[in-house]
DNA sequence: TTGTAAGCGTTATCAT
DNA sequence: ATGATAACGCTTACAA
């Protein structure tokens, strides 16, 4: 590793001088000539400065923290970090990960984040809730991801699911469905009622008729399959709205033994967690991935907007949320994800 | 933060002392009673020693760099990334998290964690191949997850794939299975050819003779389903070891339209990269899950073993592979996890 | 405009 | 057995 006092000898100039130039803070202090040549030499060198020195002088490490629950019980939520990745590795970051297993060591981790010197956190969640933002977190730079603050205090960044449910049901409305059922989760989860909001809001905007028989909520295995089976028995539907990819396999099961073809019979579209959905049924299933990538990526840019008052609102590389959203084909088209994306800020925190 | 500085002075001891002191180096320096005082003082204090300042005289971080491509190709390659961190979590390490997209950025990935002063990476492949490991590695303790070495130097860990074939055929041969079929993968994987050499090492072993046209091998969707059909039709299987939960899902849904039930009339095995399977498909469902997660935690403990020369053989609170792999149910019992986990020594790289 | 030196929190060397 | 002190690589206040 080569220094900044080789670079300063090897240029013939001082350590200051360099320190000055590489950082582009010479403006009055280093003779433009001389620091055009330190940055020259420095980059002759291969030279990199050591995070590590600097920031025992400058308490910043450009580390970010990314505290998670359980990475592993939502398969697709490793797109979170992936996409924290991404944004940290483009704007010169480094992520530290570490995992708490409900709320036991959780402060414990943070704090050992915390020695590590990182500038900031990532507060992530593996599902959609209200949280509250562990009191260890006050006075640093905090994005809560993939959950709400209680207070609203605190910056984050959730999936649109009254969007996504309402979407998901324009969809089938377009397709020229008639008789559209929700297929949703016994559980009571946030995204359960924002998303059956949200299919609710989409018949009424359509002069739907709203039929109770068409909504239901169902469990895991065995039951849900016969609770579906019954749905297809009793009302009828000619498309579906499921809430996640387990309610989807539910339908293209019942549908199987009842012999209807999905996206000729009966219109199907779910919301995917785990992409495996669309990797493995049939070619006519519309389905709305959630945005883990884009929270990820987006929460980090706006913790180092925390961090460094650097506005990062445009994404540099990629177009997130308009363009998908433009691109959502027919359902009868290819797979596709529908993208969600909001970016909660502190002023208000609109549920909507 | 408390310093060693502020211990000292409260202590009534010289830095020297309370370094020595609280690293347990005292023997012979600081008189016992002395230590034992600084050790109390420091705990009262609250002081954690800056990992930051540490390394930047020792040059050690404890820190590890996981260096991995694209986590969310593979989902629950996720996982791998939950046993690393829990390993390093219990071993005292932070890991730092970095994504390289294919080739083109990964060293300048690795050069950027080397800045950051880690102590040795854990060079994580998605999917299960012989690999080379990157010359910017040479000379770090450096550990291969989910491949092998093509060289067979650098210490390595991935799925016992040969296993994992002949123990899902053992499993349906056990269930009186007498014409079981292997739905593999078109694609040329090496997972692919050592899951079928275990299947026919089953068969053989239970002198069942091979029907080739018990083996097929098919890609995705449309076709798959029609080439699984025709399996069935054709060759009429009891038994079915399915590559991938993909493939599990093309037999289910052809059963279903044969209206054969899963678990009565015919038996599946199969592997399941994403977990959902299980979750999702019916209760008779014996799932072999690829033991990512196990990787990541036995590969860092390998790692650290590499780093530091403490003998990490022997895993403190889990008890894996022996322990599971013995409480294997019937097939046709609750869904179960088979796990293999084969550390490849340095000396001896065996494909067995 | 330039360079010297103090300091960040440790660990390690070396007199005492 | 003890405690100054140099060193790690960098930033920055201050003196020249």
């Amino acid at each position: 590793m080569t220094t900044i006092k080789e670079v300063a000898k090897r240029a013939g100039a001082s350590v200051t001088a360099v320190s000055l130039s590489l950082n582009h803070r010479e403006a009055g202090h280093v003779k433009p000539e001389i620091a055009r040549k330190i940055r020259r030499t420095a980059q002759e060198m291969g030279y990199k400065p050591s995070p590590l020195a600097s920031s025992l002088r400058t308490s910043r490490t450009r580390t970010i923290g990314f505290v998670s629950e359980e990475i592993a019980t939502t398969p697709y939520a490793g797109e979170i970090v992936l996409g924290a990745q991404d944004a940290a590795s483009e704007l010169g970051y480094m992520m530290l990960l570490v995992n708490t297993d409900g709320k036991a060591n959780e402060d414990e981790e943070i704090a050992a984040l915390r020695r590590y010197g990182v500038d900031g956190y990532m507060y992530a969640k593996m599902y959609n809730r209200v949280t509250v933002r562990p009191s260890c977190l006050d006075g640093v730079p905090t994005v809560i991801v993939n959950a709400s603050d209680v207070t609203g205090a605190t910056p984050s960044i959730a999936p649109d699911e009254v969007a996504i449910g309402s979407d998901a049901t324009n969809r089938l409305i377009e397709a020229g469905c008639k008789r559209i059922a929700y297929v949703g989760c016994s559980e009571n989860l946030r995204a359960e009622s924002l998303r059956e909001q949200g299919y609710e809001k989409a018949l009424k905007g359509a002069g739907m008729s709203f039929d109770p028989r068409l909504r239901i909520a169902v469990g895991n295995n065995g039951p849900a399959l016969e609770a579906v089976a019954h749905l297809f028995r009793s009302a009828h539907p000619d498309g579906f709205f499921c809430f996640n990819d387990a309610r989807t396999w539910y339908v293209y099961a019942c549908a199987a033994r009842l012999d209807l073809r999905i996206g000729e019979d009966v219109s199907v579209v779910g919301v995917d967690n785990h992409r495996v959905v669309a990797q493995t049924l049939a070619p006519k299933l519309t389905t709305m991935a959630l945005p883990h990538y884009e929270m990820g990526y987006w929460g980090t840019r706006r913790l180092v907007h925390e961090i460094e008052g650097r506005d990062l609102s445009v994404p540099s590389s990629l177009g997130m949320q308009d363009q998908w959203r433009a691109s959502i084909p027919p359902l009868d088209g290819p797979n596709e994800r529908l993208i969600h994306c909001r970016l909660i800020e502190r002023e208000s925190v609109r549920e909507g």
